[in-house]
DNA sequence: AAGGGCCTCAACCGCTATAGA
DNA sequence: CTCTATAGCGGTTGAGGCCCT
């Protein structure tokens, strides 16, 4: 496939804006809206590609932007954040009102990065730069893998969810009570978030997925968390105990926390892993998961409970 | 004051994903 | 199904500002 020049053509200017340019974009998109960037520039008289256009738009003109210094809340969101996506600047800024995944990129490489790199921590790992195997003790894994826990809980996720069960999961992951207060009140005859119980948080999940409720708005396309980590490495690897305690500290999450923690401890095993063992047989749960739908009856802490007795034996 | 090095961040590049013809 | 246009993403670049000598 032929790549379709950009900013290649004749008569087409590059580098920095000046403010009539970005007058005359935002004027357009005020009277005409998003899209049609191709034919925007010639439509708006400017001497611009449509991807360039875009770009400004999207990452300095959006009357949205949030500009200024990073919150020391939204420095360790990011960080958090990071340890579980990755270098997925996109969705990390859909948990980051008004910050572009530019800016958050930006800020990740000319600040956190090295801010961690001085802590001793290796910013990519999140985990202790000297901590490779000098002690001679392998950090701690489960028996049957650590990708597992993200896999199982996208699992249940997907089943049970829109994609606005992510982001209370990763407001339990990141601390973020207002996502699960959210939930909570919205959906009305869901548990307290502070109950202490699994069924709590898969009914939340539960009654997020049912369609009635939208805790925020969310335009991220990433399928889900990454394979690459479990959710309780997360905790004892990607996090110190420092960090842990931390997110210990906001008292309405405690419960939930620590729910999560349990959920995610079952064994970091791949579903194939669980279904395979000798050991244990969840091949009638994870079916039952299949084809369960929101309209069906269903005890959900007798559920969990079950599923908590047979991949326990992992623990 | 000059200039060299470093840092920041807006903008660009190259690529993939997706929609629609 | 194929092709093309467009949107979006992550990595990289470079202009300009700042700091130090």
């Amino acid at each position: 496939m032929v790549r379709t020049p950009c900013c290649k053509e004749e008569g087409i200017k590059k580098g920095a804006w000046t403010p009539e340019e970005d007058q005359k974009l935002t004027a357009y998109l005020q009277l005409h809206g998003e899209g049609g960037w191709r034919t925007l520039p010639e439509k708006a008289g400017l001497k611009r590609c449509g991807k360039s256009c875009r770009l400004r738009w999207a990452n300095y003109l959006r009357p949205d932007i949030k500009r200024g210094e990073f919150t020391p809340e939204e420095e360790d969101t990011i960080i958090k954040l990071h340890a579980l996506k990755g270098n997925k600047w996109a969705a990390i800024a859909t948990c980051l009102a008004g910050r572009t995944d530019n800016e958050i990129k930006n800020y990740w490489n000319t600040n956190l990065k090295k801010r961690l790199k001085q802590k001793g921590i290796d910013p990519t790992a999140h985990k202790p730069i000297n901590s490779t195997d000098q002690t001679g003790s392998e950090p701690k894994h489960h028996k049957l893998g650590s990708s597992g826990s993200a896999r199982l809980l996208n699992r249940v996720a997907s089943k049970y969810s829109v994609d606005s069960n992510r982001d209370l999961l990763t407001g339990i992951i990141i601390g973020n009570s207002t996502n699960i207060a959210d939930v909570s009140q919205s959906s009305g005859d869901v548990d307290s978030p502070t109950k202490n119980s699994t069924s709590t948080l898969l009914n939340q999940m539960a009654a997020a997925s049912s369609g009635f409720i939208s805790i925020q708005n969310n335009t991220s396309t990433s399928p889900g968390f990454s394979d690459n980590c479990s959710f309780s490495d997360g905790f004892t690897e990607f996090f110190s105990n420092d960090e842990i305690s931390g997110m210990y500290t906001n008292v309405d999450n405690v419960g939930l926390m620590e729910e999560l923690k349990d959920i995610l401890s079952y064994g970091g095993a791949d579903l194939g892993d669980i279904k395979d063992s000798p050991e244990v047989n969840v091949t009638d749960d994870m079916d039952f998961l299949d084809s369960w739908n929101k309209d069906d009856d269903l005890d959900l802490e007798k559920f969990v409970s079950s599923l908590d007795s047979k991949i326990g034996v992992f623990v």
